[in-house]
Formats: C-alpha cells, sequence, structure tokens
DNA sequence: TATTATGTGTTATAATATAACAGTTTACTG
DNA sequence: CAGTAAACTGTTATATTATAACACATAATA
C-alpha cells in the first residue's frame, strides 16, 4: 500500500478537472489498501460496504479510470489489479509473481531495457505501454 | 504460421509418451495456421468443423496441454493464443501488439535482459517463465 | 440559465474458463 | 496376457470476468 497515492490522485483530479466521485475514491482505496492484487469481484464486495449494492460496471468504470491514468495496474496473468507502489507514475510495469504464495513484487524500470528496445526499433514498432510477468518461486517459497 | 511446428509436435509426443489425440492434434494445427492470435471460442468454432460438437472443455485442455510445453502461447491482454513462431521452445516470450490494427509480433529473447535479471536476483526470486507485451504501434500504422 | 460533457445506476447479457464425474484408451506390472 | 493404474476424452453444468445499452444526475462553461 502506498499511503502517499490516494493524495496524489486528489491533487491529479483537481488538476485535471476529473471527478473523484465516491465509486473512483473507494475502489481507489480498495484496491490500494489490499495487501495482494485484488480482482473486480473482490473490490466490488468491498464497495458493497461503502455504497449500496454497487454492480460490476460501478467497478468497472473506477478501475479503467484508474488504470488509464496509470494510478493502478493489471495483473493480467491474474486478472488482478494492484495499486502502484512508486512515487511517479509510469506506464511499464513489472510483476514477479509466486506461484506457490501467490504474493506479488512489483519492480520499477522506467525504459524499456535495451535488448528489448533494440527490438521494437528493428521492427519500427512504437511502444505506448508495455507489462512484464516472471513467474517464479519467491523468496520465502524457496 | 511455423510449418516444422506439427512435426517437431509429433516427435515430441512420440518421444514423452504423450498422446497425440484428435483434438490435441486440431487444436494445435488451428492455431499454428492462424494468423493472428486466436481466442479459446474462435477456436472452438473451427474444432467445430473437423469433430462433432466439441465442447469448451476439449478446447481448453488442448490449450493447457501444449502451453504447459510451450508449443503454445498465450497472449494474457488479448485472452488469445498463438503458435511459438521460435524453432525452439522457450519459456519466456515477448510480443508487441498493435493498438491500431491487432497485429501481433513475436520476438525472442531467451533470457531476461540484465537489468531484469538483476532485480530478480535483488528479490531471491527464482524465475520459472516470464512474458512481456508491449503495446503500442506497429510500422504500417504509424 | 441553457447546453454540453462527464459520470452514475441499473438491467441484462456476453465472453472466458473450470468443476465434476462417467467412460475410454493406453501403458505398465506381475 | 490379464489386471490395474494412469492418462485422456465427453458431457453437463456453472463459475468468473467483463461489457452493452439506456435513463438519469451532476458539474463546467458559455
Amino acid at each position: 500500500m502506498n499511503i502517499k497515492l490516494e493524495r496524489i490522485a486528489i491533487k491529479f483530479c483537481e488538476d485535471n478537472k476529473h471527478r473523484l466521485s465516491m465509486p473512483r475514491l473507494e475502489v481507489l482505496r480498495i484496491i490500494n489498501v489490499s495487501e495482494k492484487p485484488i480482482t473486480a469481484y473482490e473490490v466490488l464486495a468491498k464497495l458493497g460496504k461503502k455504497i449500496n449494492n454497487p454492480k460490476p460496471p460501478t467497478v468497472y468504470r473506477a478501475i479503467d479510470f484508474w488504470l488509464k491514468y496509470n494510478f493502478i495496474h493489471r495483473i493480467e496473468s491474474l486478472n488482478a489489479y494492484s495499486a502502484c507502489n512508486a512515487n511517479h507514475l509510469h506506464s511499464g510495469s513489472q510483476f514477479m509473481i509466486c506461484d506457490d504464495c501467490g504474493k506479488v513484487i512489483e519492480s520499477h524500470l522506467c525504459d524499456l531495457p535495451d535488448p528489448l528496445e533494440q527490438t521494437t526499433k528493428e521492427a519500427s514498432f512504437i511502444p505506448r505501454k508495455w507489462n512484464l510477468e516472471i513467474n517464479g518461486v519467491c523468496k520465502n517459497c524457496n
């Protein structure tokens, strides 16, 4: 959990004239507070304790909003979401996912590493965002 | 499409005493022949022309089998599958996905690039497999 | 204050994936 | 070579993840 994230988000919305509605704020809090990546329907369940009988689109809209501005990331192989734990918002992310205990470690690398950068250049491909997921076994589990 | 893949698969099954059943063979062919990554339900539809009224588990089992042995890859952000176009089976893959035309370019890099390798070492994390998906704009679309 | 853009609430349903169990085929063992 | 175990398939049902569509509400702005 990134303690500053909510503050940054509030400022971001003010500055950019996005509405910081109840569902948006609560969804961000729920994801930010979660120790592990959390699925949309888990968010939905928790959101139900804050606002009355929310429906899936409510959660997905909020998730899409925060994803769009890189406040949260989607871990594709888990269909789950986690708050960005960097102090800056970045468009590339990496996750190390422990297949044993399910722990996910986010790490940062703000640019594509050189060999990969090279590959995109060779293909004349212009990267916009990127996501690396590494499955394996974490410190505690090996 | 990798013209040799089917041959390699046949040999692989013989050598390792895996059964090369009709659904397995046809699913591999369908994915291998597809120009773009193909979803499980698209595979299912095509499979229906080869065998009688197949059901989702038939497709998913075959997909899981080929995934397990790296004959195909899953592109997480598309929920789609594509045949490995390398001549060797590798446990790490990268894809460049064009957000404009949907084209997917698989590239190869058999080891984790150094900065990433470094990160896993720092975390005492032992990588087993990895997947990088880069979204952007391809040669033809920019 | 009218207008427009942005966002929410709700119903319904689409798309993706798996559990569970009976039956079949193949490989192995004695 | 019969008996048994392991691997695999067929089928029904259902779980999980995600989105379309439309009516209504709110905020910004002209």
